[in-house]
DNA sequence: TTGAAAGCGCTAACAC
DNA sequence: GTGTTAGCGCTTTCAA
């Protein structure tokens, strides 16, 4: 279709076109693109001839001439991991439709590399750029007073002006304490993250918060760790002897959640029977391999992709978008590991 | 430092910067870019306005004139999923290098889409697309005479003429196998993903020949299953039951492992000391919570990553890259499960 | 209704 | 050494 007869890949231009229809380049120009008056004659004539002929119009050419790129960079210091890729789905999504292409750039979480990186969007004069990462810690901008606007995705710029959207670690916190204490349970442990991240100490905060509401508290200490399953594994042996009455365990990651349920079998407590256990992220391998499947906090990390590009398609089209932090609402997912208990 | 002063973003041109170190748009042009000879002076009077008033070259001007745009596709189906991200890096690093920037689409595995999106690529005058995918399966091309060079990535395209750059997973199978051997195994049983994938069958038949060359043959049938860690679970107890003399599993995927190794302690097995245990895929956060961690195959998708992008930067230069396709060698990473069994 | 010409930002010939 | 010119592919006046 491209190039029907030859073998050679030269590109057709407009002037071919116009050429091959007979007309000025001028007037094909408003052929392709419904511009100016015509006789339908000449109009048919000219998108005849584009069309045997496989004609693409130039974006570079409509670009430079319209000062437009309709491109866009996406920089992600997550290794386009587990976190920045929905995010990058939910942004390509919103931006796709609108006709803009996304360059995207990976960081390695590199400052030099990131610096180049922007550097390189601008010089190619995106016409915005979204940041993404693997944590919500609020992190230097990419820069201040760039030619374009910036959004930070799932990541917080440390400059309160720039516009950041970011998951609701404690309304999820809240959701997993709430969802539990419906389900009948009272005694909630936790079991999560390192402390200094913030996502940790949010989704914390959130339980207590949800407990307190209720009367209740946290049964036995918050357990502050690691991300991994190990220290799942660890953190339940050490609340199910501080606490061995607990029949809940609300976990800051599935990760976490997996090594804990682990933990209880091997300790002959039934999941969800005798201690019902939520997880964070609802990362699906990790939650449906889980024993039993886990109910997890889902961070909706697409709708903050989502979220992001609109914020950033309105900032192009000049709309004042109000700079500050955007939280987006997280949903619970319902599986076997906090199926009702039996009363 | 793009706008210093006023807070208009005016893009500065080189027409600028001519006329702030008073000389003409071609002189400015030859100083920029070093070409031509002229007075020391003039040069540096030129640079100097350039990095004072913050001026980049427009690279879509540039790229018009050399008829260039010095970008790349890149198409994946597997929406930036666990395979198809490292292949992204890899391919990334070698073309970032080079000054080629990359726009990203993720087609969902959708055909309407990723013809869509072949479309805008073509429009935006992309040099080359790579395309991954989630399987090693063969797929139709994503179009025949196009216009650019096309390299598939860890995906293969039907047509043969196309080139293709694939895991070993054959090799991987028998990297296993010998693993396996030279710690002393003899008796190995293989838990695998559905038969209808290639990559399941090659890597049972790399295991097959590896132990046929040492006179030996797998324990029990080959048992097909799904790639999932139920699968893992369900297809142990089955091997444990018909070979119940088993020293070694060789798994399909790092789930399909983590589940084997679940019913193997379930059912009183050591790992690595009663039966030993080889995974796929090297899948960090499965293999690492795995208990114990999980020796498994890599297969070096970064490498297949960089591998394709330099195949389709030497077809972008004209190099005669003959089609066909490539395999890369994996490789594999030693932990805790299959330590030697103690003589 | 159509065509001619200017210009988007830049580079490469070729004059001076 | 430096300036002038033409032109990359396209859109958009403005004249015819």
């Amino acid at each position: 279709m491209a190039n029907p007869s030859d073998g050679t890949a030269r590109t057709v231009t407009i002037r071919d076109v116009a050429a091959a229809a007979d007309v000025s380049i001028g007037t094909a120009s408003k052929a392709l693109n419904g511009r100016g008056r015509m006789r339908v004659e000449t109009r048919d004539r000219v998108l005849a001839a584009a069309e045997r002929l496989g004609f693409r119009p130039n974006p570079l050419a409509q670009g430079l001439l319209a000062g437009r790129t309709y491109t866009v960079g996406l920089v992600t210091g997550d290794s386009f991991g587990r976190f920045s890729i929905p995010v990058m789905l939910g942004a390509e999504d919103a931006l796709g439709a609108g006709q803009i292409s996304v360059f995207m750039c990976d960081t390695r979480d590199d400052p030099i590399r990131e610096r180049h990186y922007v550097e390189r969007l601008l010089a190619r004069r995106v016409e915005g750029i979204i940041v993404t990462g693997r944590r919500t810690e609020p992190r230097p901008g990419i820069g201040r007073d760039l030619p374009v606007p910036v959004v930070y995705a799932m990541t917080q710029s440390t400059d309160d002006s720039d516009v950041s959207i970011i998951p609701d670690d404690e309304g999820g916190g809240a959701l997993a304490a709430r969802h539990l204490m419906a389900t009948g349970r009272t005694r909630i442990g936790h079991v999560t993250g390192p402390q200094r991240f913030q996502a940790a100490r949010r989704r914390a905060q959130g339980l207590t918060s949800a407990l307190s509401s209720a009367g209740l508290s946290p049964a036995g200490e918050i357990l502050y760790g690691q991300w991994s399953e190990e220290w799942g594994r660890q953190g339940a042996d050490v609340l199910l002897h501080a606490t061995p009455d607990v029949d809940a365990i609300f976990c800051g990651s599935d990760q976490i959640a997996r090594g804990v349920a682990e933990t209880l079998r091997e300790r002959g407590r039934r999941v969800p029977e005798d201690v019902a256990l939520v997880g964070f992220d609802n990362w699906e391998p990790m939650a449906l391999g889980c024993r039993p499947p886990l109910t997890t906090v889902d961070m909706n990390l697409g709708e903050i992709g989502r979220l992001a590009a609109r914020h950033l398609l309105d900032a192009i089209a000049g709309q004042p978008t109000t700079g500050g932090v955007t939280i987006v609402p997280a949903s619970l997912v319902l599986r076997e590991s906090t199926r009702r208990a039996t009363p």
